[in-house]
DNA sequence: GGGGAGAGATGCCGC
DNA sequence: GCGGCATTTCTCCCC
């Protein structure tokens, strides 16, 4: 395909169909950071919302990229192609020139359908809020996302001997960040009701040693809790996989 | 195409050349959480490292994906085509029930560049440490990624009164975790040296409200500092952009 | 729009 | 492999 039939194509795809091209390209981005990619094939993607996606053909993330709502500018002689792709929101600017486009295709792809995704950090909290025996049978809770100035408190809560409880949840491990955030939590909670007998509970399935290191050196609890997902995933050991599907 | 045919593609390109569709599916996850994903048109690639992208035709993120190495099986009768993707390794399973296929393409991509990148964090921090005037006159920086217990000091040193400092640098906004973090390392110098004159900085273009409350009640101070990128901006505010490209 | 925090985060580096 | 942490993080929620 000859460049000048690329950038016609281009140009009338533009914001209407997204358009997919294999292509041997170098790139230059200059916003939050400023970058620079040599010549190499990779794939270009330029969405309905005007998002660019540069792949490499390998690895997940996208090597190069702009966000919805970008402005573009084709130019074009014998030799280059260039896509000048401009963000005035985020004040970013890129630029692709292809030197070889091996191929090109657009289509209007029709497609209003959310994720639905169950496992999260939330549905742990919630979990707990509903069954408060997972941390101890003195456990009760009282709120969930407790907003303070020192930031949000997954559940809140106190127990029978008059202790108020913090909590923090990790879907996954609890690392020396959970520990700091729930410690932030805790102080900020003793420091607003003007009280001490506040206790800090990091709740998740597994924890790094220097995390619970420093739990303990500040007096706080590790309680091993799974995320629903895996108790779900127990019952249905014997059942076939994706039975969830709806 | 035919789904066979398609069926026949897909496999004798796995794993040698990438692979980009269009295709009315809907999308089948489980692993670290579990997704459902129903019918609509998207955008599917399986790359040379058999990595597997799901893009809608918005937005910048992947609405599915599986890392590389993933395995494949395809299956298919009349209807549909099922793409079955397994990865080991991570322990997740995704399955793409192709019900229209637009469209299927693949090449092999050659690309072995790396991103040349600037005005990241490691910048800002390599930057005080060659001009620590940046910081104060009286700042002589030690070293860089000092290894503690309670994790990594971005730029560590001390001034003329002897007391030692640590700085946490941000690249862009300096928020709560920031705080959390220098208050770790620096109450980890202070109890690993055994001494109490240990000054904390922030050194960021910006800080949010919270942030700067909470460094002030820690006794810790915020240094207004750009990371490199900026400052060649201004360096170049009257000459066209891109002239980086090196 | 800013602030705060999770994410199926990912990717990088170090041990 | 795990740990710790930045990311052109992105995305969501709430004020």
């Amino acid at each position: 395909m000859d460049n000048e039939s690329a950038k016609v194509k281009i140009e009338d795809a533009l914001g209407k169909e997204t358009i997919v091209m294999f292509a041997r390209c170098e790139v230059y981005y200059s916003g939050r950071a400023e970058s620079f990619l040599a010549e190499g094939d990779r794939i270009i993607i330029i969405k309905q919302d005007r998002t660019l996606l540069i792949h490499q053909p390998k690895n997940s993330m996208p090597i190069n990229y702009m966000k919805e709502e970008t402005e573009y500018t084709i130019t074009t002689d014998n030799k280059e192609l260039r896509i000048k792709a401009r963000n005035k929101k985020y004040k970013e600017d890129l630029e692709v020139i292809i030197r070889k486009m091996y191929f090109l295709k657009s289509k209007n792809l029709e497609d209003n359908q959310r994720l639905i995704i169950k496992g999260t950090e939330r549905d742990m909290a919630d979990m707990i809020m509903n069954n408060p025996k997972l941390i101890s049978k003195e456990f009760k809770p009282l709120s969930r996302e407790e907003h303070t100035k020192y930031g949000f408190i997954d559940v809140f809560g106190y127990d029978s001997k008059g202790n108020l409880i913090v909590i923090e949840t990790k879907r996954y491990v609890g690392d020396l960040k959970a520990v700091s955030q729930l410690r932030r939590y805790v102080e900020r909670i003793k420091a607003a009701k003007g009280i001490k007998n506040v206790k800090g509970i990091l709740a998740c399935p597994r924890i790094t040693p220097n995390a619970e290191k420093m739990l303990h050196d500040f007096g706080f609890e590790y309680k091993r809790v799974l995320p629903p997902k895996y108790l779900e995933n127990e019952r249905r050991k014997q059942k076939k996989i994706f039975e969830f599907k709806k």
